[in-house]
DNA sequence: GAGCACTGC
C-alpha cells in the first residue's frame, strides 16, 4: 500500500494533515469514496454488484474456503501470500461473512497495518466493497483519526501501534474474535510486540484467533515461536534461497503445511502455514559481473543502457539517500543532452519522504508523456509506496538505516549492505504489470553473502520506551523469560535500556516502575519527551512545553530551499535564513520552536495560516499537525488528572520553563571546548551541532548546551539545541544558569533570572550490573 | 563548513 497520497484512493493523514495536502481532486477523490459507500442509490448498487465481481475475480478467492477452515482450526495462522493478492481487503471480509464476528458477541475483527495511510485507504476500499459508510461495520483507527463505531464496526483497520495501546486498557484484547497482524515481515517494533503478547494472550484466550501476515517467508520464524519450537536461524539459509526466488514466476500450487500439535478441548490446533499465489510476473535478475566501485556512477550507467536497449517501461532505481538521488539525477539529465536523434525523452523523477505534495502527486501519474520515465528513490519505494508502471529495477544492493549504539547511547546513520529478502522485494517491483528486469549492482557472491533477512527494528534501536511499556504491561522478567521473536535484542541493548530507565527516574533501583514511569509509559510519547511533559507539570509551565513538544515531534518547520544552498549568494537561501531570524531565540532551538509555534497560532500574527506561513517561509503542514499532536497531548494530560496544569504557563516566567527543559534532558548535555567543538558531559565524546539547528553558525557566550538527541552521520551531530549558562561545575555535579532567553516574538530581551537546574539525586548508575539477580528481577546496581 | 533512510505511540 502506498503512503504517498494517490489521486482517486483516499485522502491522507488527518485532518490537520489533510488541510497540508488539500486540493479540489483531494477533495472530490473522498467524496468519490463516499458515494460507493453509501448504499442508497441504484447507482450504487450497480457499483457494489460489480465490485462483488472483482472480489471474486480476486485469485485469494478461490483460496476463501481454505483460509476460513485454516482459521476455524487452528489458533495461529500465518499466511504467505504476495503483495497485491488481496489478503489485507479480502481476509477480514471473509471471516466477517462467516460470522466470526457476529453482532451479538460484540467481538470484531482487527486488522493492523504499518502505515497509517494504509489503514484509511484500505478501509475505505472494504467499506465499498462491503457497502457501508466507512465508520460504521467497516472503520478504522490511527493516531489523531478515528473512524468506527464501537457497537456496530465488525472489520476494524488500525496501526500496530494503536492496537499495541489498546493492549494498556484491555490487556487481553477481549473486544476482538480475531486479530490479523498485517506485514509482519517487515518486524516492525510494535507488529513483534504485539506478537509476542498475542502469544501470551492465547494462553489465557485460546478462542482468540491470530493471523500472521507476510509477504515473503518468515512464516516459520512466526510459527515456531508461536509453537515454542526452537529457531535458531539454521532454517533461515532455505528461506534466502526462497527469497531469492520470490521474483522469479510464482507457483500456481498453494501449499498448506500443517504442524500437529495437542489439540486443546475445543480441538484447536495451534498452528499452520498457508500460502497464498500471488499475481505477479518474472523478473529476470542480472548481477554485477565484478564488484562496482561508485554505485551512484554505476546505477546512472544501467539506467542509461536499459533505456537504450529495452522495450517501453519505466525505470525504479534505488539509492540510499537524497543527496545520491540528485547527484544521479544530474547525472543523468547531462547525458540526456547527447541522446541519439530518435530516441525517446527519459523522464526523472526523485522519490524519497522529503517531496512535495505537488511532486508525489507526478508519482502516480504513468503516462509518460512520449517517453520513459525513470524514478530515483530511497527506500520508501520497498515497502511503504507502491509505484506504477515499473518494468525496470536497478538496485544499488545497500540501504541507509538508523542503527542505535548502546555503548555510546547514540543513533547513527548507516549505509550498509541490503538482506536477500529486501533484494527480493526490490525486484519484484519489476513485474507487478508485466514481466520485468532487474540490475543488481553488485556481484552474485555478495548477494550470496548478505544476511537472509534485514535485522528486526527491535534489535538495532534504543529499547527505552519498550521496556517502559512491557513494564507498564505487566511483563517483568525482559532479560531471561521473556519470549522474544527471533532474533532477539542482545542484552547489551536492555541493560542500556534499564539503565536510561533509571537515569530518567522511571524505574526505581529494584526495576520497579515508579508513579513517574507509569504515567510515561502511559504517554504516547519517547520517555525523554514525557519525563520533559511531567517536568513541565511540576515547573508549572506545560502550556509552552506542550508547544516545544509538539513541534520536536513534527519535521522543521523552517523551509530552506534545496538547491545551491551553499552558494551565499542564492536570493532564496539567504532570504529563507532571513525568514527563520525572525523566529529565532538565540538560546536554540527549543525556544525557537515555540516561537514559531506561538506565531502561527495566534489569532494577530499568524492565525493558523497558510498564507502567514508562506510568508515567513514556515512548513504550513508541518505547523498544522503539531497543532493537532499539541491537542491529543493535552488530552492525554487531562486523562492523566492534569486538565487544569495543562493551561498552565509561565507567563513570562522564562526561568522556570529552562529549569524545566534542563530537568528532563540533563543526560543530553555538552561543553564547547576551545577548539569550538563540544564535548558530551555524559562521556566525552566530541560532538557537532547539527547543520539544521538555529546555533549552527553562531558561537553563544555560554560554553554549555543542552540537546535533544544525537544522531551520526558523517560526525556525531546534536539535534535540537538549546544554550545554558554554566555557573560552576564541580567533580560529578553540574550546574547550569541559563540567561538572555528571548521568550515569544524574538524580542530577545535580556533575562537576568539566573536558575539553577539539577541532576537526578543520585549519581548515574553504574555501567554494568547483574542481569540474573537472585532476589530481585531487573535491575540492580 | 555542511545535512535528514522510513515508520510509529
Amino acid at each position: 500500500m502506498s503512503t504517498f497520497w494517490k489521486p482517486g484512493t483516499a485522502q491522507p493523514g488527518s485532518s490537520a494533515d489533510r488541510i497540508g495536502t488539500s486540493s479540489e481532486e483531494a477533495e472530490s477523490a473522498f467524496q468519490h469514496a463516499s458515494a460507493i459507500s453509501s448504499s442508497s442509490s441504484s447507482s450504487s448498487s450497480r457499483e457494489r454488484r460489480s465490485l462483488q465481481e472483482e472480489r471474486k475475480a480476486l485469485p485469494i478467492y478461490e483460496q476463501r474456503e481454505r483460509i476460513l477452515y485454516a482459521v476455524q482450526r487452528y489458533g495461529v495462522v500465518v499466511i504467505v501470500g504476495q503483495t497485491g493478492c488481496g489478503k489485507t481487503t479480502q481476509i477480514p471480509q471473509y471471516l466477517l461473512e462467516a460470522g466470526w464476528a457476529p453482532t451479538h458477541r460484540a467481538q470484531s475483527i482487527v486488522c493492523t497495518q504499518p502505515r497509517r495511510l494504509s489503514c484509511l485507504s484500505i478501509s475505505m476500499r472494504v467499506s465499498a466493497e462491503q457497502g457501508c459508510i466507512l465508520g460504521s461495520q467497516v472503520g478504522y483507527a490511527v493516531p489523531f483519526e478515528r473512524h468506527y463505531d464501537a457497537r456496530t464496526t465488525r472489520i476494524k483497520y488500525v496501526t500496530h501501534g494503536t492496537l499495541f495501546r489498546e493492549l494498556m486498557s484491555d490487556p487481553l484484547l477481549s473486544a476482538y474474535s480475531v486479530v490479523m497482524i498485517d506485514e509482519a515481515h517487515e518486524r516492525n517494533a510494535f507488529s513483534d510486540l504485539l506478537l509476542i503478547l498475542l502469544k501470551k494472550i492465547r494462553r489465557k484466550r485460546p478462542s482468540l484467533r491470530v493471523i500472521v501476515s507476510s509477504a515473503t517467508i518468515d512464516a516459520q520464524a512466526f510459527l515456531n515461536f508461536f509453537l515454542d519450537k526452537p529457531y535458531t536461524g539454521q532454517e533461515r539459509q532455505a528461506g534466502g534461497a526462497q527469497a531469492a526466488a520470490a521474483a522469479a514466476p510464482t507457483t500456481t500450487t498453494t501449499t498448506a503445511t500443517s504442524t500437529t500439535q495437542r489439540s486443546n478441548n475445543e480441538e484447536v490446533e495451534d498452528g499452520i502455514i498457508l500460502s497464498l499465489q500471488g499475481r505477479t510476473f518474472p523478473v529476470e535478475i542480472a548481477y554485477a559481473q565484478e564488484a562496482v566501485e561508485d554505485y551512484v556512477k554505476a546505477s546512472v550507467e544501467a539506467v542509461w543502457q536499459l533505456h537504450l536497449a529495452e522495450a517501453k517501461g519505466d525505470i525504479l532505481v534505488f539509492l540510499t539517500g537524497k543527496e545520491e538521488i540528485d547527484a544521479c539525477m544530474q547525472a543523468l539529465a547531462d547525458r540526456q543532452i547527447s541522446l541519439p536523434q530518435g530516441s525517446l525523452p527519459l523522464h526523472l523523477l526523485p522519490v524519497h519522504a522529503g517531496l512535495s505534495t505537488q511532486e508525489q502527486m507526478a508519482l502516480f501519474d504513468s503516462t509518460a508523456r512520449g517517453g520513459r520515465r525513470c524514478l530515483v528513490a530511497t527506500n520508501i519505494a520497498e515497502a511503504s509506496v507502491t509505484l506504477p508502471g515499473i518494468r525496470y529495477v536497478v538496485d544499488c544492493g545497500l540501504v541507509k538505516m538508523r542503527l542505535f549504539d548502546p555503548e555510546s547511547g547514540t543513533d547513527s546513520l548507516c549505509i550498509l549492505p541490503i538482506s536477500q529478502a529486501s533484494a527480493a522485494q526490490r525486484s519484484g517491483r519489476a513485474g507487478r504489470t508485466s514481466a520485468g528486469k532487474a540490475l543488481r549492482l553488485y556481484t552474485r557472491s555478495t548477494f550470496r553473502s548478505l544476511a537472509p533477512h534485514t535485522s528486526p527494528e527491535l534489535c538495532r534501536s534504543d529499547l527505552t520506551s519498550v521496556v517502559l511499556q512491557l513494564k507498564s504491561l505487566g511483563v517483568d522478567d525482559l532479560v531471561r523469560k521473556f519470549e522474544w521473536i527471533w532474533p532477539a535484542p542482545s542484552t547489551r541493548l536492555l541493560s542500556c535500556a534499564l539503565q536510561r530507565c533509571a537515569v530518567l527516574g522511571a524505574m526505581d533501583e529494584w526495576a520497579r516502575l515508579t508513579p513517574d514511569g507509569q504515567k510515561m509509559a502511559e504517554l504516547p510519547l519517547e520517555p525523554i519527551m514525557g519525563k520533559l511533559l511531567l517536568q513541565s507539570v511540576r515547573f508549572q509551565c506545560s502550556k509552552e512545553i506542550l508547544s516545544v513538544i509538539a513541534m520536536l515531534s513534527v519535521s522543521s518547520p523552517f523551509v530552506i530551499p534545496d538547491e545551491k544552498r551553499y552558494a551565499s549568494n542564492d536570493a532564496a537561501y539567504t532570504s529563507a535564513l532571513l525568514s527563520r531570524d525572525k523566529f529565532t531565540a538565540e538560546e536554540g532551538d527549543h525556544l525557537s520552536l515555540l516561537n514559531v509555534y506561538d506565531a502561527f497560532v495566534d489569532p494577530q500574527v499568524g492565525a493558523s495560516s497558510r498564507g502567514f506561513c508562506k510568508r515567513n517561509k514556515l512548513a504550513f503542514a508541518a505547523l498544522a499537525r503539531a497543532v493537532s499532536i499539541r491537542q491529543q497531548l493535552q488530552g492525554w494530560m487531562k486523562r492523566l488528572g492534569w486538565e487544569r496544569e495543562a493551561r498552565m504557563g509561565c507567563e513570562g516566567d522564562e526561568g522556570r520553563l529552562r529549569k524545566c527543559l534542563v530537568s528532563a534532558l540533563f543526560e543530553n548535555a555538552a561543553r564547547r571546548m576551545e577548539d569550538g567543538e563540544y564535548r558530551s558531559i555524559r562521556a566525552g565524546q566530541t560532538l557537532h551541532i547539527h547543520p539544521s539547528s538555529v546555533l549552527f553558525d553562531r558561537i553563544p557566550k555560554s560554553k554549555y548546551v543542552i540537546f535533544q538527541e544525537v544522531v551520526q552521520t558523517n560526525k556525531r551531530y546534536m539535534r535540537d539545541v538549546t544554550v545554558v549558562e554554566e555557573v560552576s561545575e564541580k567533580k560529578g555535579v553540574f550546574f547550569v544558569f541559563f540567561a538572555h532567553i528571548a521568550l515569544r516574538k524574538n524580542q530577545n530581551k535580556a533575562s537576568d533570572a539566573m536558575l539553577n537546574a539539577f541532576l537526578p539525586p543520585r549519581p548515574l548508575p553504574a555501567t554494568s550490573f547483574s542481569l540474573s539477580p537472585s532476589t530481585h528481577k531487573g535491575l540492580v546496581t
